[in-house]
DNA sequence: AAAACTTTTGCAACCGAGTTGCAAACTTAC
DNA sequence: GTAAGTTTGCAACTCGGTTGCAAAAGTTTT
């Protein structure tokens, strides 16, 4: 099953929701999809994103990636076809807070129209 | 009714979500709540944010906010006391996005310890 | 002030995402 | 082959959000 997973993770080109993986399978279980999940999130083998969609989505690391802070990057989530996009090349800046509030990750997604869906 | 989610959302120094503003109330209906908040949002009265904390979150805006892009700023959640702080005077900078990409929104929460709850 | 109309509210029901307990199926180790 | 550990599927449940509908409250018209 984790196999399976992995390799529909690999074939995505946009982060993917727990709903819509359910729909890739037809045959496998939501809760152990979920558990699937949760184990390669905690492996840092993918990450998560809060599109603001109403589901989380899920979208693989790259290599060597530590999940650090350093290393987090921009989600753009297209209004239209309710794609989300990682841009692995804009990273997440690091805003000057206030005195006394201290920077442990952050989730910084872009909303508007794709390039996709632009055309 | 509206006047007294009026007034609580003035008295609160973070983002409340509907389940908190439930509680303060005890007697008013979840979805007459629900349809008040709606309705401020629309007339961007109130602004929402996604915080990841699986509850949207709802603050004043500045006054005269037009809730435009340039008028986005950095959001704040905090991960020990779960609060969610408008950091008014953090812009939501605009990354470049590749071609064919266009800007409409965003929402960036940076989360960690706050002020607070650091002391 | 009563009738006609509009707006707001409360109830109940519902939906969808996520989550958990538990027992069955499967692996691995001995 | 049996015991121990792991993974899976089912079912049930939680919780935030959302909607239909009818009652209540508020306005306007006459």
């Amino acid at each position: 099953m984790r196999q399976l997973v992995l390799q529909v993770l690999t074939e995505q080109k946009t982060a993917i929701s727990l709903p819509e993986l359910e729909q890739k399978f037809e045959k496998a279980d939501k809760a152990t999809l979920y558990r699937t999940l949760k184990t390669f999130e905690e492996h840092q083998l993918i990450h998560s994103i809060e599109d603001g969609s109403g589901s989380l989505r899920y979208a693989l690391c790259e290599d060597f990636c530590t999940c650090e802070p350093e290393h987090l990057h921009v989600h753009f989530s297209c209004n239209k076809c309710g794609k989300t996009y990682c841009m692995k090349d804009l990273p997440v800046p690091q805003p000057d807070l206030p005195n006394g509030f201290e920077f442990s990750s952050a989730n910084f997604v872009v909303k508007g129209i794709c390039s996709n869906c632009k055309k």
